[in-house]
RNA sequence: GGCGCAUUGGUGUAGUUGGUUAACACGCUGCCCUCUCAAGGCAGAGAUCACGGGUUCGAGUCCCGUAUGCGCUACCA
């Protein structure tokens, strides 16, 4: 793909001598929820398509609910993608001050007011209940919902009651007429009257500066040129940009991002879905990180028209446009009953498109750290195994979905101590009671074979099916079963050649099944 | 309540200046391959482009309305 048939958007290259920099901000309260995971990967491919920097900012100011395990846990989240920041983690709470002082200083300007009207007491019902109630309210009294009588009090009577300690707020003096504007890259004009907006409280009456204000300054000190983040920030941008303005300063351009919405359509959400938006599930799960980020990367994008969708992270970040991001939310496709669609299809196909398909030398040490922590992995694996670990980890994966495969679906290859299904036991085995004393005897077949290898091992039990006679199925397909307990696997004779001759021979003179399903 | 955004097969999307049978991926069905299950190959089902009007020779594409969903509207972020 050239340059030439894949224009950059006139937009975002106007001026090649500002160097492009965005912040992923998120508020640490819980862990990195999927959709935050998805801005912070558009905001990282941005930033390396355009040569700038991408960084991080906790939005912690909400102390309440902030906690530092949940900072960690974005951090990690981030590091699990691959999403380097670049320049230090900038905390929001460490620039209070300044957002504060900020905030004075549009007073003194005249820009914006001390509000003394007493701090509303907040009713015990829902926050949207209550915006909702107080619109009707004051449409039914015919009440101006920008009225504030001390909008326009004289400025030595609001220092007066200031000095006499009487608390206040501050709120942005919102101009009475016109209009306000921007082009967002990716819903396109936005517009709004400033009848609409209602003077925004910038500092609380207990001196707490507000998000619409330190984002503002924040993005600002950080030298942010553009602004990624969800839709959902779409219309307080209005808000935002009159900061800009207020200050003086420049204003960045924005680009939001579609919602990432559950099956219904509902909004995600941690208490209704649980897991499954947490990205930290999907580490735990068995997900190849390239894997769950090329997955991350079409939630609301698109390949340039012809492409391919399994893209390693330098074709994302070479096709990733920020105009090719549409407007229609995005539905994240699960299915919290059924433990085989736990999460999106796409996803869970694309893991196993990666594990089949990356290179083995990739895999290894995420299979390690697997059967590591499932006390499966064997130091001779690192030494005189270490072909053998490659090669059974080859012939597996092909069937594999996530990396918790390997330990569960995959345990037999690593370990005598795994269980037997019990579709496979009775389909493969017991259905034939021949199979009781024929096992036996082709496992003496096969300690006679030498080398001990799959086509060996083939021609060895043909032979000894054609003496016996029976088909040559009959014991291929118990033997997977006596072998890894499945009904399911690679072909039959890689497997005998990766288990091997002894253990082979041992677990098929094993008798489990009759033992275990009598 | 007000304002805003969205709406193409089950899901993710393409269709960017309106022009032949609405394209791709996942999923689904069947066949081939075969020792099983996948993978792979081949074939197929599935969309009156939310609904109703309008503009036009012609609309998924433009305009208006309706519905539904979501967002914002807070001394939350």
């Amino acid at each position: 793909m050239t340059s030439d048939s894949w224009p950059l958007t006139s937009i975002t290259m106007t001026s090649n001598s500002m160097t492009v920099r965005v912040r992923f901000a998120p508020s640490p309260t819980g862990y990195l929820h999927i959709g935050a995971a998805r801005s912070a990967l558009f905001n990282w491919l941005f930033a390396h398509q355009m040569g700038g920097k991408f960084l991080l900012r906790i939005e912690d100011t909400d102390l309440q609910r902030s906690t530092d395990e949940s900072t960690r846990s974005i951090i990690e989240g981030l590091e699990w993608l691959g999403l380097v920041y670049d320049e230090d983690i900038v905390f929001q709470s460490d620039n209070a001050e300044k957002h504060r002082s900020a905030a004075r200083k549009l007073v003194a300007e005249g820009k914006a007011y001390r509000d003394f009207t007493p701090k509303e007491q907040r009713e015990d019902k829902s926050v949207k209940q209550g915006i909702v109630d107080r619109a009707r309210a004051h449409a039914a009294e015919g009440i101006d919902h920008r009225s504030n009588q001390y909008r326009d009090l004289a400025g030595e009577e609001s220092e007066r009651r200031a000095a006499a300690g009487e608390p206040f707020a501050i709120r942005l003096k919102v101009a009475r007429e016109g209009v306000s504007r921007f082009a967002d890259i990716v819903y396109g004009d936005q517009e709004r009257a400033f009848s609409e907006i209602e003077d925004l409280v910038l500092l609380r009456s207990d001196g707490h500066p507000l998000y619409n204000l330190s984002v503002v300054l924040d993005d600002i000190e950080m030298g942010i040129t553009h602004v990624i983040r969800g839709q959902d920030h779409l219309t307080n941008t209005h808000k935002q940009i009159l900061l800009y303005q207020a200050f003086g300063k420049e204003v960045p351009q924005f680009a939001h991002l579609p919602l990432i919405l559950a099956p219904n359509k509902a909004k995600l959400s941690k208490r209704k879905h649980g897991e499954v938006v947490s990205l930290t599930t999907y580490r735990d799960r068995g997900f190849v990180p390239a894997a769950f980020r090329n997955f991350l990367a079409l939630l609301g994008w698109t390949p340039p028209p012809g492409g391919k969708e399994i893209l390693t992270v330098a074709e994302l970040v070479q096709q990733f446009s920020l105009d090719q991001i549409h407007r229609a939310p995005a539905i994240f496709n699960f299915q919290e009953s059924d433990p085989r669609h736990w999460t999106d299809d796409k996803a869970l196909w694309m893991n196993a498109e990666y594990i089949r398909t990356m290179p083995l030398a990739e895999l290894l040490p995420m299979v390690k750290t697997e059967l590591r922590a499932e006390k499966l992995w064997r130091e001779e694996y690192d030494e005189d195994e270490s072909a053998w670990i490659e090669t059974a980890v080859d012939l597996i994966r092909q069937r594999f979905f996530t990396l918790k495969d390997f330990s569960s679906q995959g345990r037999a290859y690593f370990s005598e101590d795994f269980d037997f299904d019990d579709a496979a036991v009775r389909k493969n085995i017991l259905k034939e009671p021949k199979l009781n004393e024929l096992l036996p005897l082709l496992a003496d077949r096969l300690e006679t074979v030498e080398p001990f290898s799959a086509a060996q091992a083939e021609a060895a039990l043909r032979a000894f099916t054609d003496e016996a006679g029976v088909k040559a199925g009959l014991l291929i397909n118990a033997s997977r079963t006596m072998l890894t307990g499945q009904a399911v696997g690679p072909s039959m004779f890689e497997v005998f050649e990766i288990i091997g001759r002894e253990r082979s021979a041992m677990r098929l003179r094993s008798q489990r099944p009759w033992h275990e399903f009598s």
